[in-house]
DNA sequence: GTTGAACTGATAGTTTGGCT
DNA sequence: AGCCAAACTATCAGTTCAAC
């Protein structure tokens, strides 16, 4: 199907690009006409009003100057950022020093994240930024982003609130809600599952909104976080109480701290957890760049870690369905995605590294005295055919599963066009 | 000289996309 | 349809190097 796409490249752009144009025409069309008629307007005054616009747009159309809306992804949200920064205005997207003071609540009914975000993108966000609040709804200003853009709030017909941001002379607008602004003020990693993540809980957490997804994710947070300080100082938690696993591990701690960092930056959605616990995935050729080990030893590093129960592995028949998509989300269109391992991590307590203590003894006297020892072959000798399968798991291979998925349903992201 | 840890490079087995 | 390269998983043999 994508050859026969291939060869007629040229005549389907151009006819695609024609449908793009009518297609936007249309809807506005439409916008206005659903618009004209809840508030009541009578047949003729649709009828005249539909036939001004039609003109309209099919004049702009001629002249190619038809406003197109553009999505905000990556790099347009990493170009605002820059705007932002030259022209000294990140002041203006902090919080509000009094937010505390408004009391915002939300539905009782909102218990997960994504219903949350639809909500908050409801809100008229004024209050949130220091230097909106005294901006007019509707009303056009000057873009605090690129200069010479004109730039108004607006609400769209489902409700959300955005800041538009036209550009005359490529009509060009762009369109940004609450988290947008949040994720470029913030600026760490822009576009990806974590930036937006972090815009969420940001959000969250300055106006005090704790709902049921939420408090999992903060239990999530905790539990990540307490077992980054315990790595952090294992010369003192892990030493003092259980010396051998120490002297086992103490190479590799730099690598079980990048995992419980990136899983803290990868807390998902709830329903994608398997026994309470997050999921998250990482390539071991991706930890390899991050880390700066080798990839094998990071491959090595994981098993010896999933062994001593640091960390788990999830066999493909676990991983719920839901993530595949979030997954693909992530990595985006890039064919970057075959076969990986998910992981959860458990809470560092004592009952965890005790028993790995006790592993480390027991792989000690199978002879096993060192990662580079650690082999599905040795670990089935040494513990079990069932536990070697928790730790050798199938990498999942998602692919397939994907075809159908929808990358925005996970991104949340609103296309809806405007001008 | 022996030993062991850390790393390197080779290789096996799989899926996928692209090319012919 | 068949073949190849790439990207993913993994193990293992061999090298380097430092400590004892």
């Amino acid at each position: 199907m994508k050859r026969e796409g291939s060869i007629n490249l040229a005549p389907t752009i151009s006819s695609s690009k024609i449908k793009e144009k009518q297609f936007r025409k249309q809807k506005r069309i439409d916008r206005l006409k659903n618009k004209m008629e809840a508030e009541g307007a009578t047949g003729k005054e649709i009828r005249k009003a539909v036939y001004k616009l039609k003109h309209l747009e099919d004049k702009k159309i001629e002249e190619g100057i038809q406003t197109k809306y553009v999505e905000p992804g990556k790099k347009e949200k990493v170009l605002l950022r820059e705007g932002l920064l030259q022209n000294s205005n990140l002041e203006i997207l902090t919080t509000t020093s009094s937010i505390a003071e408004h009391k915002i609540t939300i539905p009782e009914k909102i218990t997960k994240h994504k219903e949350f975000m639809e909500y908050m993108q409801t809100l008229n966000f004024r209050f949130y930024f220091n230097g909106l609040q005294d901006w007019n709804i509707n009303k056009t200003r000057a873009c605090i982003f690129f200069e010479g853009n004109k730039t108004w709030i607006q609400q769209d017909d489902k409700g959300v609130y955005r800041y538009y941001s036209k550009d005359e002379e490529k009509h060009t607008v762009q369109g940004l809600n609450i988290f947008d602004l949040i994720e470029i003020r913030e600026g760490t990693e822009i576009g990806s599952i974590y930036s937006m993540n972090n815009a969420r809980r940001r959000l969250a957490s300055d106006l005090g909104i704790v709902y049921s997804e939420r408090q999992w994710e903060i239990l999530q947070e905790k539990k990540y976080e307490k077992n980054i300080g315990i790595i952090q100082r294992a010369d003192v938690e892990i030493k003092g109480d259980f010396p051998k696993l120490f002297d086992f591990i103490k190479s590799y701690l730099h690598l079980l701290g990048h995992l419980n960092d990136w899983g803290v930056k990868h807390i998902l959605e709830e329903e994608h957890s398997f026994k309470g616990e997050s999921i998250f995935f990482q390539s071991t050729t991706h930890m390899e760049k991050i880390v700066g080990k080798d990839q094998t030893i990071c491959s090595r590093g994981v098993n010896m870690f999933a062994v001593l129960g640091l960390i788990n592995k999830i066999r493909e028949e676990d991983v719920p369905s839901s993530l595949l998509g979030v997954a693909q989300a992530i990595r985006g269109r890039r064919n970057e995605f075959r076969l990986v391992n998910f992981y959860t991590v458990p809470a560092l307590n004592h009952q965890v590294l005790s028993e790995a203590e006790e592993r480390v003894e027991r792989l000690k006297r199978y002879g096993i005295t060192s990662m580079t020892h650690i082999s599905k072959k040795q670990v089935t000798e040494c513990f079990s055919e069932s536990f070697t399968k928790k730790v050798y798991v199938n990498p999942t291979s998602i692919r397939e599963q994907l075809l159908e998925k929808s990358l925005k349903d996970h991104l949340y992201y609103d296309i809806e066009p405007a001008d």
